[in-house]
RNA sequence: GGUGGGGUGUCCGAGUGGUUAAAGGAGUGCGGCUGUAAACCGCAUGGCUCUGCCUACGCAGGUUCGAAUCCUGCCCCCACCA
């Protein structure tokens, strides 16, 4: 994603780098070619649904075409699914997505645009930014001459449709619809490229078929590979929990980088960063650097270096953290009750708390307390390091009173 | 319109009157091991004022000493036939 060099190539070879396809063949070399000879730009698309407000580093791997195409010249068009985001896309997965209300619609795709932008130029120049309830919020005429597009047979061969029909799965109306709202958006904003992660290849594609009904050129369509979640098994999504998020703290984008197994480094690599990881680096040491360019490229060299300080010290020497956050706790009788402070200081039940004290995974200055040991006296307490397993730490201070 | 199936804990999913806070799996947490927050192994995993109490199996009632399990009504979901 990061480019290095200086210039910004404007064919159709360095743009379809890493892409898994570019639809149909030799179509983006022809819309560079039309752009070059009229003058203008491409207008690029990008349509996101803003069901989950967080943007993850597998929507970076987009985002990050996308810059390439505004590198060079171009416009981004970033479609906000405001009123998209209403029907719910099924795409990839086999159950339904709840219904949004419209302000939780708003603040997230409030959120998204910000986000979107530590990856995008902002430049009105090359950066335009809707909302498909612009459009969308149509007559039924015109929602009926929509619909006239498509049939059933054509929208059940898209691979999760015909999959949940063989197995007898509910298919909404609704998510069938949506690959022609999908489609109309870019029949409204005249897309000349449509970007998206390869399960979208389908609702890209019909966007083709929509534009040409509508009597507008067709747009080329790529799709990107999708990033496997730190799980290294499932792609990166903010429901499966296994993601990266773009404004994660330092020590924690550097911790997941960290965790993700040794197989997708080389995915993490070429698609996040845009290249291979150095050969003569061992396992341990590439994925140090990917984790230290990850955080670098989000939040700047020095967060990334203190993140590997962090790192290394609290994770693999089992040392106390350098700067530790202060909890102040309350005294009765003299002493204290623990699962109360842990609870309150790292967000879990005291019931946990309990647990977590009898399991020997809560510790005062290294010394473990014993099951059972659930009140402590105020002065143990006071100025020593509370650490519940191994990388929650709080220094302890005695509220005055 | 008709027939059949179904709504259980964070998720998936067993359980059809009595050690059922509810099998199993996933996820998560802790511990061990490790270059790693990976893999693997072990343990734990509703809440609380904690040797007890409270809440929980779509909703509301009912039967019973006792119900997720039986009955009544209601709501919701799915498939099939047409």
């Amino acid at each position: 994603m990061q480019s290095t060099s200086e210039e910004h190539p404007n064919d159709a070879v360095w743009l379809g780098r890493n892409v898994v396809d570019s639809l149909p063949q030799g179509a983006l070399a022809e819309k560079l070619a039309i752009a070059h000879r009229e003058s203008r730009q491409l207008r690029v698309k990008l349509g996101i649904d803003p069901t989950a407000p967080d943007i993850h580093l597998g929507h970076a791997v987009v985002l990050g075409k996308l810059r390439e195409f505004q590198d060079a010249g171009h416009r981004v068009v970033l479609i906000i699914g405001d009123y998209t985001a209403r029907v719910g896309d099924p795409s990839g997965r086999s159950a339904l997505r709840p219904m949004l209300s419209a302000e939780e619609i708003e603040t997230n795709a409030a959120t998204f645009q910000e986000q979107a932008l530590k990856v995008l130029n902002a430049d009105p120049g090359r950066l335009e930014v809707r909302r498909n309830s612009e459009w969308l919020d149509m007559p039924m005429t015109e929602l009926l001459k929509l619909l006239r597009t498509t049939t059933a047979a054509q929208l059940l061969e898209r691979d999760d449709f015909s999959k949940r029909w063989a197995a007898k799965q509910p298919i909404s109306m609704l998510e069938l619809v949506y690959p022609l709202l999908q489609g109309y958006d870019s029949v409204a904003i005249e897309a000349d490229v449509e970007i998206g992660g390869t399960d979208q290849k389908f609702n890209l594609l019909l966007g083709r078929d929509i534009q040409r009904a509508y009597g507008l050129p067709e747009q080329a369509v790529l799709t990107m590979p999708i990033l496997a979640g730190v799980d290294g098994r499932q792609k990166m999504s903010k429901s499966l929990g296994n993601q990266i998020g773009i404004t994660d703290e330092p020590e924690e984008m550097y911790g997941r980088t960290m965790s993700i197994p040794d197989q997708v480094m080389g995915d993490y690599y070429k698609l996040v960063l845009g290249r291979e990881p150095d050969q003569l680096l061992g396992p341990r040491d590439a994925k140090r650097e990917l984790a230290r360019e990850i955080v670098s490229w989000l939040h700047g060299p020095e967060a990334a270096a203190a993140a590997q300080a962090h790192f290394d010290r609290v994770v693999v020497q089992g040392d106390a953290p350098e700067r530790i956050k202060e909890t102040l706790f309350d005294v009765q009788n003299g002493t204290v009750h623990m699962p109360g402070v842990i609870a309150d200081a790292f967000g879990v039940s005291r019931s946990e708390a309990r647990r977590l004290i009898d399991q020997g995974a809560v510790a005062l200055d290294d010394t473990a307390l014993s099951a059972g040991e659930h009140d402590v006296a105020s002065e143990r307490l006071d100025g020593a390091v509370l650490r519940v397993g191994k990388r929650r730490f709080r220094r302890m201070r005695q509220a005055s009173s």
